[in-house]
DNA sequence: TTGTAAGCGTTATCAG
DNA sequence: CTGATAACGCTTACAA
């Protein structure tokens, strides 16, 4: 052996700790690689040597390293999400129907919060291609220059989630925002309804929120309705901001019959606030809302609103991204999973619903 | 050169996509490690090799592996949290302090359900641990057999969230369900209240709810109240079994005098059963919740409820792990981050809080 | 301050 | 069906 034997033992690292595919070979009698491929593709490997491999496994209690894994074969299991707040409850329900898609294929969620910033978006965009994810979620068609072009260039397979009007970066998923509130305030029109405030988030960095805007424009443009600016009020997604856009509206606009909310949040905070002033519903105002919360059924009156799948979504962006994961086959670009409009108590029925 | 050259040449893998760090480093006229240390410490790097980098890794867009770095340094930025449903919005709001802590400290966050059942929590960790992470988290203290084992022998550390009753694994991070509850329920004793029933998840895998439920039952048998095993009904976390609970105890025990309900989940669906019943509250009924969701500031009238630091256990158990990770120093093993009695219209008021 | 060499735990590739 | 070897992209250890 010559010096730099002796230099090599001096560089060896400190050992690791967890056990190792090559102990599990060991005492299996058998190469690292068959201990892989039975890991990978129990097929490949020989029913005794199965057996010896499985006892071995769990006699040292082996569990693989897939930092390991990732980086030798260039494909990890994870896949990364990014959504405004978790704390809003329909991108919870998205996460929930990712989770369960990805975990029953073997694959794990990474989860960020843009809180609804584009700039955001694109910094957690840039930290997610470094976990160089086997797929990335994002929310809705509209990012940033820079988030739009390393979604553009990343290997990975991406969907854009919650809006469908744009040609997809790689692949959509969700509905027409827009069409779901132009019907809905189609229905309230048609319901008798001329004087129609809106409760909407703001649009910035919010492409869903402004088709629903859009929609709710159009549909009045469209029967020749008054649009009033005062009418429109913008909110925060917390209850607190419904009731308070509503006691806004209330107080400053006695003319208005019904309101548009774009969202269930607004809705219930709002309906709330109409309760405490003793205002009825649907009486003496309606009340609509969007994403067909569970309170929304619970709620005295039940709120009218527009049903969204928003597990769907998840669980349809999960199954996309593993069909694209999974195989070079084209799958689907751009998935409407539509929405229905739900007449409940808070509105008059329309026409139509008679 | 001998024929193993050959044979060498013949077996170098496909080139890969990405950009990586000799890229970078040829780019900039330095050596891969040079580029490292940049990236892991600018300061190790003399100003102008530092600048001629930068410029490096902005031209070709270089965004590090941290697989690599992971399998290398042998240590992940990724931080694994298992929940028992990202839908129960308590969850969401400790996600959120999670994500908001680690993201500043540049760590990641991977999420999974349990479903509130401790085998498939065990499942979890497996898989977690597979991603070799810089730290757990759990929720509650309780877990199977084999996931207790994993997390004790696992080398990252571990933090076990809303309950600090029993002695950690590693870390625990919540408050004393026992406690908040038996202290809500000694309050609505002091109001006056004698007759009180009891809607709570059911125990099984879930310490927390199994710690309220005793809480009641310690609150009740302290006071020599009756304790009537008809008066408690166990609901799933939905509005709808809030509502459902109410209603049996409202029909079967029209001698309650007050509800006590283990989440406001519970306490809001149960509401809003009475008012569909014409059930005034707090006339007819008392209710209490457990939470303090902010649903239960805008009811009418505004719920009793436990306020729970759900958004300050994340950003603690984020704070916790970040310090074990940085440093040996033994960090706090237990924190309990306490709660508050919130006393609304939804209950009479106790005589000390009169 | 910078560089060289080895190694992290697994899988791709080629060979038998 | 199984194995030997190199490679994945980065960092550790050591050296200059």
């Amino acid at each position: 052996m010559n010096s730099s034997g002796v230099m090599a033992a001096k560089r060896r690292r400190r050992p690791r700790g967890r056990t190792q595919i090559r102990d599990v070979a060991r005492l299996a009698g058998v190469s690292a690689i068959t201990v892989s491929r039975y890991i990978n593709d129990p097929g490949k490997v020989a029913e005794d040597t199965r057996e010896r491999i499985a006892a071995a496994i769990d006699k040292i209690g082996y569990i693989p390293n897939m930092v390991a894994k990732g980086l030798s074969s260039n494909r990890t299991n994870i896949v990364a999400a990014i959504i405004p707040t978790i704390t809003n409850s329909i991108f919870a329900a998205e996460v929930s129907g990712l989770s369960d898609v990805l975990k029953e294929n073997g694959h794990s969620l990474l989860i960020s919060e843009s809180g609804y910033s584009l700039e955001r978006e694109a910094e957690l965009i840039q930290t997610m291609i470094a976990q160089r994810p086997a797929g990335i979620v994002v929310t809705g068609q509209v990012h940033s220059e820079r988030g739009a072009k390393l979604l553009r260039t990343v290997e990975a397979p991406v969907v854009e989630t919650w809006e469908i009007g744009a040609e997809p970066i790689d692949m959509c998923v969700g509905f027409s925002n827009f069409d779901a509130s132009y019907r809905m305030v189609t229905g309230l029109i048609e319901a008798g309804y001329r004087r129609i405030g809106l409760i909407c988030a703001p649009i910035t960095a919010n492409d869903r929120a402004a088709r629903r805007r859009e929609g709710y424009l159009a549909a009045m443009g469209g029967a020749g309705l008054d649009i009033v600016p005062g009418w429109m009020r913008d909110a925060k997604f917390t209850f607190h901001e419904g009731a308070r856009a509503m006691g806004e509206l209330l107080d400053d606009h006695t003319e208005l019959e019904a309101i548009c909310c774009a969202s269930d949040i607004f809705a219930i905070g709002g309906a709330m606030e109409c309760q405490r002033r003793g205002v009825r519903i649907p009486e003496d105002i309606g009340i609509c809302g969007f994403d067909d919360l569970e309170l929304t059924r619970m709620f005295n009156p039940p709120l009218t609103t527009v049903h969204v799948p928003r597990y769907e979504i998840g669980e349809k962006s999960a199954a996309m991204l593993l069909a694209r994961i999974s195989s070079e086959k084209t799958v689907e670009r751009k998935v409407d999973l539509g929405f229905e409009i739900v007449w409940r108590g808070s509105t008059h029925p329309p026409s139509s619903s008679r």
